[in-house]
DNA sequence: CTAGTTTTGTTGAACACACAACAATTATCA
DNA sequence: TGATAATTGTTGTGTGTTCAACAAAACTAG
């Protein structure tokens, strides 16, 4: 359709490149610093935070899906995985016979729990103590732009986009001390 | 050795969690589209970007690893692949007989040439048209800060952050018209 | 020169992910 | 009701990534 290309400016090339090559430092240490301490890779540490802070510390397959930006066949080899480490199980949703309910174990929790203080405190060392109280909150609102481009793509932004879109939309939960063991 | 940990405010949190979910919605939608159009994935169009780029259209497997994020295996893997396409091809480095030269080939070139569009306007689509230039001017800062966190951790910063962390250095190459393919 | 160390790059196995095909159930509506 | 469509979740295959082990060449120093 277009016959031109609006190619990036030197400043916009600049910044998309060094911004991807942050991000792969910034997930590299992340995801590293998981997995040799827990043993888990980021996403599965996803998983099971969602898990932990949902109502009877279990979710829909589709539900939990959404939250951790999977798709429904990776959730589905995601968690079998995590079931044969015992971290969490598989339920019948008794309102919906096509339904499966992913829960997390006592196990799965005591692991979280195990596993947060240190990912913790790599998310400070490389992201949030690296920055600025105003480039935090910059940082948040770059975010929400990039989600509603994203949603305007996906058509109907999903759900899950849209509890992060606002830029001061309450989240679902609020706790941020020991039981949250959220990034 | 630390006792208790810094866990993240309210505030912190839901920046952090935002940004995560922005971050997985854009490099989503970035290896979508390259996937889709092309059959590359963003990591080895990315290779291939570095390669077009350096004089002869060849580089050193470390230093090529280097500017793509790469861990050596992961690096030599993909090149395999992407040799077997008929994208690069593999030289012996004769200056050091440990070394091998990863070189474009023209098929290779031709196939960047033509991702390359489509690419740009993807980043345009995500990110670049989505934001304020302030907020562009923001992000390039917030990059530089994270970059400069990553490689205080992995001491000695690798010589490719150094291209990147100094928020006004010049880069190695300045076109952002045809026949730079860059993101 | 020789022994030890570092750098460079490859390999194979285990793990993880994307995509398409599929089965089962539920929703829609004529 | 009965046919069609949409939703939910799983599976298998091909592809990509990680990790540890390895080999070869190049530095470093006694």
């Amino acid at each position: 359709m277009e016959t031109t290309t609006r190619w990036l400016t030197a400043e916009e090339q600049r910044v998309w490149r060094r911004f991807l090559f942050a991000c792969q430092s910034l997930f590299g240490a992340i995801e590293g610093q998981l997995l040799r301490d827990s043993g888990l890779p980021h996403g599965y540490y996803e998983i099971l935070v969602h898990l932990s802070e949902a109502p009877d510390r279990a979710l829909r397959m589709s539900q939990l899906a959404a939250a951790s930006s999977y798709s429904k066949s990776r959730l589905s080899h995601a968690v079998s995985r995590l079931e044969m480490r015992g971290l969490v199980v598989r339920m019948d949703c008794p309102t919906d016979r096509r339904g499966q309910i992913a829960k997390l174990t006592d196990e799965g929790m005591a692991v979280l729990e195990a596993a947060a203080p240190g990912h913790v405190e790599q998310v400070r060392r490389s992201l949030i103590d690296a920055l600025t109280p105003e480039q935090i909150r910059q940082l948040g609102e770059i975010s929400a732009a990039m989600i509603a481009a994203a949603s305007l793509e996906s058509a109907a932004g999903s759900q899950a986009a849209a509890a992060f879109a606002e830029p001061e939309a309450d989240c679902l939960e609020e706790e941020e001390d020991p039981g949250g063991c959220d990034g």
